[in-house]
DNA sequence: AAGAAACGCAACCGCGGAGGG
DNA sequence: ACCCTCCGCGGTTGCGTTTCT
C-alpha cells in the first residue's frame, strides 16, 4: 500500500523559501495558474516538491492575503465560526477573505486557546470562590447569576460530551467548553441555559450539515446570524457588524 | 548583559478523498 | 476493481524573535 514519499529529501529544497524563490513561483503562476502543483514545481525551475509550492503560495504569496494582526470582529467571528465548526480550518478561513487556515489555524492555538483558557481560569476564579473571598467588585453579583453560571458549566461540559459523539473527532474538546464562558453571557439571567444548550446542540448538527452539503456563502451568513440571534443569544453586535458586510 | 523561557509563525508531515488510467 | 497521482486538510515541529529573570 505505502505511499509514495512526496518528494525525495535529497535534491531537494528544504526550510525557508528565499526570494528568489518567491518571484520564481510568482512568476510562474502570474502567467500559467495555480494547478497541478507537482508540475508548477517542476516547471518553475524550483527545487521544491509540488505541496511545498502550494503552502507557500497560498499561505504567502497570493496577492489577495490580508497581512496585520486579527481585528477584534475577526477574533470574535473566529471564535464563533470554530464554536459552529470546529477545527475546520479551512472553512473558518473561507469566511474570512484575506485570512489563511493556516494563520487562523495559528492564531488560536496560540492566543486564543491561552485566552480563552485564561478566561475560564478567571471565571471558575470567581464564580467558584466563596462568597466571602469575593471582592468588593463582584459583590454585587446576585446568587442567584452565582447559580446560574455555575449551572452553565456543567451544562457545556455534558453537552460536550453529546456534541463529541456527532462530531467524531477531538476538535470541539477544550475551545467548546471554553468559547461558552467567554462568549456567553454566562452573569446573564435573560436566557436559559438548559434551551441554550439543547439549542446549541441540534442546531450544531444542522448547521454541519448544511455546511458539508455546500450551502451557499449568503446562506451561511444568514445562518450565523440566525444562530446568534435565536440559539446563542450572546452575540455583542460588533460580529454582527462583521457578518452584515458579507450579507448580499 | 546574558541566559532561559515563552511566543509566533512558516513550513513540513501524514492522512484521506477524488479522479484518471 | 485496482493502483497511482494529485490535492487539500489538520496536526505538529522547528526556529527566529521577544520577553522575562
Amino acid at each position: 500500500m505505502g505511499r509514495r514519499p512526496r518528494c525525495t529529501k535529497e535534491e531537494m529544497n528544504n526550510g525557508p523559501w528565499t526570494a528568489e524563490e518567491d518571484k520564481m513561483l510568482t512568476d510562474y503562476i502570474k502567467i500559467h495558474g495555480e494547478r497541478k502543483w507537482c508540475n508548477v514545481a517542476r516547471k518553475a525551475g524550483l527545487k521544491r516538491c509540488g505541496n511545498s509550492c502550494r503552502l507557500r503560495w497560498l499561505n504567502y504569496l497570493r496577492p489577495d492575503i490580508k497581512r496585520g494582526n486579527i481585528s477584534p470582529d475577526e477574533e470574535d467571528l473566529i471564535i464563533r465560526l470554530h464554536r459552529l465548526l470546529g477545527n475546520r480550518w479551512s472553512l473558518i478561513a473561507g469566511r474570512l477573505p484575506g485570512r489563511t487556515d493556516n494563520e487562523i489555524k495559528n492564531y488560536w492555538n496560540t492566543v486564543l486557546r491561552r485566552k480563552l483558557i485564561n478566561g475560564k481560569q478567571h471565571m471558575q476564579n470567581t464564580i467558584l470562590r466563596p462568597s466571602n473571598e469575593i471582592t468588593s467588585s463582584t459583590t454585587s453579583v446576585s446568587n442567584g447569576a452565582k447559580t446560574n453560571a455555575v449551572k452553565c458549566k456543567k451544562i457545556f461540559e455534558t453537552s460536550q460530551t453529546h456534541e463529541l459523539e456527532t462530531f467524531g473527532s477531538n476538535a470541539l474538546e477544550e475551545p467548546s467548553k471554553e468559547v461558552c464562558f467567554v462568549n456567553d453571557n454566562v452573569l446573564n439571567e435573560s436566557k436559559s441555559t438548559e434551551d441554550c444548550s439543547q439549542n446549541f446542540s441540534s442546531s450544531f448538527n444542522y448547521m454541519d450539515e448544511l455546511l458539508m452539503s455546500g450551502v451557499s456563502g449568503s446562506d451561511f451568513w444568514k445562518l450565523c446570524m440566525f444562530y446568534d440571534n435565536t440559539v446563542a443569544g450572546c452575540n455583542n453586535g460588533s460580529t454582527n457588524d462583521l457578518l452584515d458586510k458579507h450579507l448580499p
